[in-house]
RNA sequence: GGUCCGUUGGUCAAGCGGUUAAGACACCGCCCUUUCACGGCGGUAACACGGGUUCGAUUCCCGUACGGAUCACCA
């Protein structure tokens, strides 16, 4: 039975890169239906960031990544809160001490770290033969000669000569537990038979083995996973293209299109498709199928991913969605006919915006955009087909879809034209915009009668004005 | 600087000794179409470099270059 965590510290934002972790965490257990644990790893009081707990059972429950056993959902082997289990973590540091593994430590906190010719940390007081535990101290972790040999299943077989590790403080002086040492003592008391993480700690691996030995503990199953970088290939920040849950959120990124994008990233399917659902993950979900080399986070793909996942979307849901953008059209128009025509025109529902703004006022235009070489018109046709359209609209009285299409079909009948010089300008002259979400028909129909006659007499005057 | 890891088109990526080196995003073109979009079809574009091993290397080995990670009483 697998058995996997995700283990974030509450220092700040749900990153993408964690998001990932988590993601693939879950993957790995629930292709196999296995169990997946959340832990929350707190002992860094210094850090500790309140509102990100928040984010970090927010983001789950966003994306629909359920843990079985967790915070508020104990299972057999809680709590599952670091900061609730320091004195677990202490009987085990003395065990380590017992075992002649681990060793009291009274030296100074190495505050000033120089990043060239850094040596391991080793010293005398690994001989003292009484300590007084009284006086402040740290317990750490006695390194062995040799060297570590451990296997990661995305990365391989990895050797490193000990003398490259750090005699590691195991347990703080003020008695909360380092990173390292309260990892390895929960994933061996959860049973954790997978421990998924980032390709940054693959060089502190052996440390972990040497732990696990050291308690005589089977090692688990190490999974690394491949860096995600920003668009400069350096570590995500800010300046690089940024990328946190919540940030995504706000731009409006839907959570299951951020989930199938990132789960893309450092990981393919055995097939071409791309498009999946968090249930056809868990089906598809391959160890195999994880790359070794950094993905460099690009959004043009997770745009497309969302213009996907909208189309997709029922139009009820979507209109629950664009709703909010276009209660704010003023004029009294059909929304749900105008949410048809945005369905397949939006990467953001926001975008819907500016594709709206004309509805409500009728921006100054350049009259070149009546002239349109495909579509065969130039300013003398436009102002033709206007003037004779208009002389139809005025006589009609109900601008539904039908009555419209029967008026300008006959129109462009007698005119003995193509379509588009006439409906081209008056797609035109009702938009004011080069482009527009729907065709001339549709316009006239949102329009109505008063308006569609009001734009079009301007249109006319325009053209009439630049002739 | 030591150690570890990585390197296939602009990006995500298949490939696992013999392939016309998949596919997706982006880009370009064509078709569809009353614009735009959607959809359909097609196109441009890649094995970092140098040595080996081999009948044959993108694939295996060794260097070089470049990139990254790590070297805390942070996780």
């Amino acid at each position: 039975m697998i058995r996997t965590r995700f283990a974030p510290s509450p220092t700040g934002f749900m990153h993408i890169g964690n998001l990932r972790t988590a993601l693939y965490a879950y993957l790995i257990a629930k292709n196999k239906g296995g169990t997946f644990i959340l832990r929350i790893e707190d002992t860094d009081r210094e850090r500790y960031v309140k509102e990100s707990l928040d984010f970090i059972y927010k983001t789950l429950q966003m994306v629909g990544i359920n843990y079985d056993e967790g915070p508020e959902r104990e299972g057999t082997s809680g709590p599952y809160i670091q900061s609730m289990r320091t004195e677990i973590y202490q009987k085990y540091a003395k065990i380590l001490v017992e075992n002649k593994n681990a060793y009291y430590c009274f030296c100074e906190k190495n505050e000033n770290i120089e990043t060239e010719n850094k040596k391991p940390h080793r010293c005398d007081c690994i001989n003292l033969k009484n300590p007084t535990t009284e006086k402040p101290h740290v317990i750490r972790q006695i390194i062995p000669d040799g060297k570590t040999t451990f296997y990661d299943v995305v990365y391989g077989v990895i050797t490193v000569d000990n003398s490259e590790l750090e005699n590691g403080v195991l347990l703080k002086s003020n008695g909360f537990p380092t990173y390292n040492f309260a990892n390895v003592v929960d994933d061996h008391l959860m049973n954790i038979t997978h421990v998924i993480r980032g390709s940054e700690y693959l060089s502190s691996t052996p440390k972990y083995n040497l732990l696990y030995n050291a308690f005589g503990w089977d090692i688990p199953v190490y999974i690394h996973l491949p860096l995600i970088l920003g668009s400069d290939k350096t570590k995500l920040s800010k300046r690089n293209g940024d990328a946190n849950f919540s940030d995504l959120l706000n731009e409006g990124y839907l959570p299951e299109a951020i989930i199938n994008y990132i789960a893309l990233l450092g990981w393919s399917p055995e097939e071409s498709e791309e498009l999946f659902s968090l249930k056809e993950l868990e089906k598809k979900f391959t160890l195999t199928g994880i790359g070794k080399s950094p993905a460099i986070y690009d959004k043009k793909k997770l745009d497309w991913f969302n213009t996907e996942y909208i189309k997709k979307l029922d139009f009820d849901d979507f209109y629950k969605f664009a709703y909010p953008y276009l209660k704010n059209i003023k004029k009294e128009v059909d929304y749900k006919k105008i949410a048809s025509f945005l369905r397949s025109r939006i990467t953001f529902f926001k975008d819907i915006v500016n594709l709206v703004s004309f509805i409500d006022e009728l921006e100054d235009y350049d009259t070149n955009i009546y002239i349109h070489k495909k579509m065969k018109t130039d300013l003398q046709n436009s102002l033709i087909s206007l003037q004779e359209i208009l002389i139809e609209l005025e006589k009609l009285e109900n601008f539904n879809f039908d009555n419209l299409n029967n008026i300008i079909k006959l129109k462009i009948e007698i005119l003995n034209v193509k379509n588009s010089i006439v409906l081209w300008p008056i797609r035109t002259a009702l938009s004011g915009k080069p482009t527009s979400f729907c065709g001339a028909i549709e316009l006239l129909e949102i329009f109505g009668k008063e308006e569609s006659i009001r734009r079009i007499k301007i249109g006319i005057d325009k053209i009439q004005k630049t002739l």
